[in-house]
Parts: C-alpha cells; structure tokens; sequence
DNA sequence: AATGTTGATTGATCTATATCAAATATTTAT
DNA sequence: ATAAATATTTGATATAGATCAATCAACATT
C-alpha cells in the first residue's frame, strides 16, 4: 500500500497544477473551468525515491497515477516467484489503468529513479466524465491507446529478432522522451539492463552484446546509461519500421 | 469498409435482444428500461461468412462489435506485408477497442468461420454513458479487462516457451468457451494452425507438433479441429498456471 | 584508499525452435 | 468424381539467442 498520505506537503512543481495531464488527457480542449474542476480532483504525493511501490499487485483500487518527472517500471510478478516487466512509464503517461477492471491491481509500479507522482482518484475522475463529455472521450482515449501500445509490444514479442526489438525499443523510447514536438536524440536510460531484457524476452548478455554492436557500428552510442542517437534512419531500418518520410507507403515492395 | 446496411433483414436469434452483451457489458445490472435504451443502438448485421472482414485497417471507427456467435480473428499488416495475428475473439466478445483512441481502426478483423456479430455505434454508447454511470463503468471496465488480458498474451509472448504457450493457449481458449460456469472439456478451433502459430510467435511446424505430443501424452486429444481436454490439471503444469484449487497461494515455495 | 557488492560486458558453449524439405491429408474447384 | 490448391504433419538440419563462466567497471562502506 501507499504510505504517504500527506498530500500537497511540498510546493515546488507547483506551477504545473495539471501534473502533466494536460499533456496527456486534454488536447481537444476543455473550458478552464473545466480544467479547473479537474485539477481540484488531482493529488499531488511526495516524490518517490529510486525502488519505491507505486503501488503493489492486490492493493485496492482507486487511483490512476500520472507521471510528472522521473520514470517507473510496472511489473507483474508470476505464481513461481519469476518477475516481469511489463512496462515503464515516463513523465506526461499514465499509470494503473489494468486496475480499472478489477478494483485492484494487477502488478507492480516502483520508481526507477527520484520520480513526482500525481495521484487521480478514479471515481472522482469518472463521475467528472460524467458532466463533462469531453473529459470522459479522454478518458476512453487514453485506454484505448494503451491497448494499442500493447499490442505493438506484443508484435516485437512475438515476431520481432533480439536486434529489432532493441532498435525499437530504442526508437519508442527517445520518441516518448519528446512527447510533442521531435523525438529526442540524446536521453538516459533509467532502467537497468536486466530490466530491459526482461521487458523485451531477452537475456542481460543478449541485450548488452546488442548495445555494444550497435555502439561499434556507429548507429548510437550507448554508455552506461546514456544513449545518444546518432543514425535514426539506420536504427529505424534495423528495427523494420518506417521511415517517418516513407510514413504511409503500403503497396511497395 | 463493411459493405451491409441492411439491418435487421434476417429473424433468426432475435431471442438474445442485447447481442450477448448482457454477459460483457452489464453484470452489474441496469434497470430494465436503461437495458431497452442500450438495446436500442445496437445493430444487429447480416452474418459474415467465413473470411469476411469486419472491419479493415485504416477503416474510419465509429462502432464497437460484439460477437454473438461464432468467431474473429484480429490481425495487423505489419509495413513489410507480413501479417500477424492479434487476437481471437469468441462468442460474447467485444472487438474494435483499438479503433477509440485514433477514430480509425488499426488493425483488420475477419471470421474465422460463419459469425453473427453486432454493431454498437461509440458515439451513442458512449452518450448514453453519460446519463447511465453503471454502463460508463462497464465500457471502462471492458476496456481495462482488455489492457489486462494483452498483459497476459505480453507475458506468454515474452518469457513463455513453445509447450507453455500452446498450453496456456489451449486452457485459456477451453475457459473462454464458458465463460459462465466451467471451462469446456471440448471445443473446436475455428483459426488454422498457422493462425495459432503467427498469434503465438510460433512456426506452424511446433505448433503442429506440440499438439501431436500433447495428443500422444493423453493430456488432450486433438484430432484436426476439434480439441478435448482430458486432464486439465496436467495441461496446467505445462503452462505453468496455478491449479484452479490452488488459488491464491502466493508466499509458498 | 581499500574492500565488498552489484551491474555490465565479453567469450564459449548448448539447446530450443526456426527453417528447409517432403509426405499426407483436407478442402475447393472443375 | 477427379484434379488442383491448400493445410497439416513429420523428419532432418541450422541457428539465434540462452546459459554458463569469467572479467571488468561503478558505486557504496568502512
């Protein structure tokens, strides 16, 4: 369970009243009368250090949590004691949304690295959907793109080489690091090794090799944690995507 | 494009008025009259026979499907033509959740064999969800449950070996047969071998020939379409899923 | 600074599963 | 019914990536 109830005990981020939400949830706009009601309903918690829960598999339900800084990994942990990435989650995204179904949550969030969190009581939220249609569309929007997300994770699963699931992995993530506007070229990886390789289906070794083989051949150039990206194009064609030029190209060869 | 408007212009099924619905969507019970609003919007269409699309990729979203009886297979078209399958979706299911988030559909939905299916246009659901908050919680509900289950395909896909898959596969399509009550000891496959492969990350060539070994096991029988599960338990063991019994142990060996 | 601990890299094998190839079986078309 | 096309099964081989093992680098502790 969460242990911090004390909300609103700091004030620095105050500024971003929305906790990055905005980014997120209301791009079609709604009245600042509106935002205003939605932001009454928003928690802002005391920041989460590095291997902090978020929340843990089986505690009830009743938030959404919005990422403002820092990053988290979500993990499910299997009936053998096995653990298993399923996600992370960087600043502007979302956070519990499988809990939703059940009242209580399936799986493991903890910070990857210092990380401000805001908290969204879910029921708040939904009978806000309610009177305003707008936020609820929102709401049903940022649920279907996770479903969405999760099957392009289950395509690199399932069909994609160790190489192409890196590369994409890669990609994603430097497009997630600039939301709005170009993805970026330069960004850290907060997550360990292991954890990349579980969340991919890989072994340490195999993703580490990768990440030296792609270093050598001058694609990017991963150091510890730092990954700088210095040919997108080949990196894009590694992992078998399109090129965001070629975007829509269907009947080629 | 789906190309039937004709609706309604067969009688057969009439019986079930919310198209299966009922078991998904609304367990928690709408008075009688909010049923008759709901049952209002949705649509029946002609059957689609085997192979016909439902929707196709790229197709503008404007409804929801739900699966009265029969079978669909979702799929993407990956740029490089490759196809692969997504999902498969039974009687009783909702399919197109995908499309909310970019008001077009991604990803193609065809049936497996002759399938009745209903049409539930988003916009009205999601009005009516506005006045009715039971069935706005159950479209947020319908949605979570899906983000759950490609959670679970996520894990298979990731860490899951060939046996494991097929039987994890099996027992969940067995359970998936009756969703009410208990699983089904025998059901049919309605997807190809390759179907099953391409949605499992696998080569047809496994697929084929775990079922042989499984078969020549006893664990099941399956004899080209049809499959009988004859010790559930053993099959469990395989998939490495907690007996039914054995419910919620967690801090055991 | 020295020492221990954990995480990352690199190399050497081993194996699960893909791939290739061919034989049956099943469905569809003529 | 017969033939052609397609799907499934079975066997032989190849290989991507796991596993095992050792070293190296980073960070924390005394």
């Amino acid at each position: 369970m969460t242990n911090d109830t004390n909300v609103t005990q700091f004030t620095q981020k105050r500024d971003c009243s929305l906790c990055n939400l905005s980014e997120i949830c209301l791009p079609e706009g709604l009245t600042p009368d509106e935002m205003g009601t939605l932001d009454s309903i928003i928690k802002r918690r005391k920041p989460k250090q590095k291997g902090e829960f978020i929340f843990r598999d089986g505690d009830t339900f009743t938030s959404l949590y919005a990422v403002r800084s820092g990053s988290v990994k979500t993990f499910a942990t299997g009936n053998d004691g096995s653990t298993m990435v399923t996600g992370f989650h960087l600043s502007g995204e979302i956070l519990g949304l499988e809990g939703i179904n059940c009242k209580q949550h399936v799986g493991n969030a903890k910070a990857l690295e210092t990380t401000s969190i805001c908290e969204i009581p879910f029921n708040q939220l939904s009978a806000l959907g309610q009177d305003i249609p707008k936020l609820q569309q929102q709401v049903f929007r940022v649920l279907s793109n996770e479903i969405g997300q999760e099957q392009q994770v289950m395509l690199l699963l399932g069909k994609k080489s160790s190489e192409e699931r890196i590369a994409s992995f890669l990609l994603r993530l430097a497009s997630r690091y600039h939301t709005r506007g170009f993805a970026a070229k330069e960004f850290n990886l907060s997550m360990s090794r292991s954890d990349i390789a579980n969340y991919l289906g890989l072994a340490v070794e195999t993703v580490s090799r990768i990440f030296t083989r792609l270093t050598k051949q001058g694609i990017v150039n991963i150091n510890r944690k730092l990954v700088m990206i210095n040919d997108e194009s080949a990196l894009r064609d590694i992992a078998n995507e399109p090129q965001p030029d070629t975007d829509k190209k269907r009947t080629n060869s």
